[in-house]
DNA sequence: GGCCAGGTGTAAA
DNA sequence: TTTACACATGGC
C-alpha cells in the first residue's frame, strides 16, 4: 500500500509537474501571505479557483485584502467584493471571522505569527476539517494531509475504498505516507490537478495517466477482492 | 440550459 | 450517525 501510494504520487508528479501550491499573489509580508492562503481556503469552498481569483483581485483593488482591512470592513462591503466566489453572504461572515482570528495570532510581542491549533480553527464558523487542514498545511506548514472530494473520488476508484469519514480518509494517507510537509502539499495539489483534467464524475480513464492503475483496480474488483 | 467547482452548517430521519 | 438541503457565481 505504501509503495503504491508513492508510485501514484510519482506518476502524477511526472505527468503534471510540481504544482507549487499555495499560490500567493498579493501579500506583501509573511503574515499577510499566511492570511491570503487562509482567505483563499475559505473562498474556494465548493468554488472553482478562477472565481476565487476574481474575488481576491476585487479585494486587492479595493485595498481590502489585509487581515486588518477585512476585520474592520462591513460584511456588506466584503460580500460585494467577493461576489464572484459565490455564497458571498456566508463567506463574508467567514472571512471576517478569519481576519479577526488572525489578528489574535499576531498580538504576541515577538511579532511571530502563532500557529493556531486545529481545534481553534475548527471552532471558527465556516471552517470545517478540510479548510482547517488546508490552512494548517499550506499557511503554517503543519503535517495534515488534506482530504477533498477529488481525493475520495480518485482513491475510491483506485483502491476500491469506501471510507466513510474525513478522519478515516486522512488516517489512510497519513499512515501510509512518510510524514513530509512538502509531499503532503504536492500530493494534494496533484490530485486536484489530475481530477480537474481527467478524473471527474464521468472519468475519462482511457486518456488518464493512471489508466493502468484504474484498470488494475477494476480487475481486482471484478475478481471480488480488494486491491492491495 | 445543465452540470460542476480545491465545503460547511443545520435539521430531520 | 447518516442524509438532505441551502448557500450562489461563473465557465464549459
Amino acid at each position: 500500500m505504501k509503495t503504491r501510494l508513492m508510485q501514484i504520487y510519482n506518476m502524477l508528479l511526472s505527468c503534471y509537474g510540481k504544482q507549487g501550491w499555495w499560490p500567493v499573489e498579493y501579500a506583501k509580508n509573511e503574515h499577510e501571505a499566511c492570511f491570503e492562503i487562509a482567505l483563499g481556503a475559505i473562498l474556494t469552498q465548493n468554488t472553482a479557483w478562477r472565481n476565487v481569483e476574481k474575488a481576491l483581485e476585487n479585494l486587492a483593488r479595493a485595498q481590502k485584502l489585509s487581515m486588518h482591512a477585512i476585520a474592520t470592513s462591513s460584511e456588506r462591503e466584503l460580500a460585494r467584493l467577493i461576489r464572484p466566489a459565490g455564497y458571498y453572504n456566508q463567506k463574508a461572515k467567514r472571512v471576517k471571522g478569519l481576519a479577526r482570528f488572525f489578528l489574535t495570532l499576531c498580538k504576541e510581542k515577538d511579532k511571530k505569527l502563532h500557529v493556531p491549533s486545529r481545534s481553534s480553527l475548527l471552532a471558527l464558523h465556516g471552517i470545517g476539517k478540510e479548510t482547517a487542514d488546508s490552512i494548517l498545511l499550506y499557511a503554517f506548514a503543519q503535517p495534515y494531509f488534506v482530504i477533498d472530494a477529488y481525493t475520495r473520488r480518485l482513491f475510491s476508484r483506485l483502491f476500491s475504498l469506501q471510507l466513510k469519514s474525513y478522519d478515516k480518509w486522512q488516517d489512510f494517507f497519513m499512515e501510509n505516507l512518510p510524514c513530509d510537509i512538502e509531499l503532503y502539499k504536492e500530493y494534494h495539489a496533484l490530485i486536484v490537478e489530475h481530477c480537474k483534467n481527467t478524473c471527474r464524475k464521468e472519468p475519462k480513464c482511457d486518456e488518464c495517466v493512471l489508466q493502468q492503475e484504474c484498470n488494475f483496480a477494476r480487475e481486482a474488483q471484478s475478481k471480488g477482492r480488494i486491491s492491495p
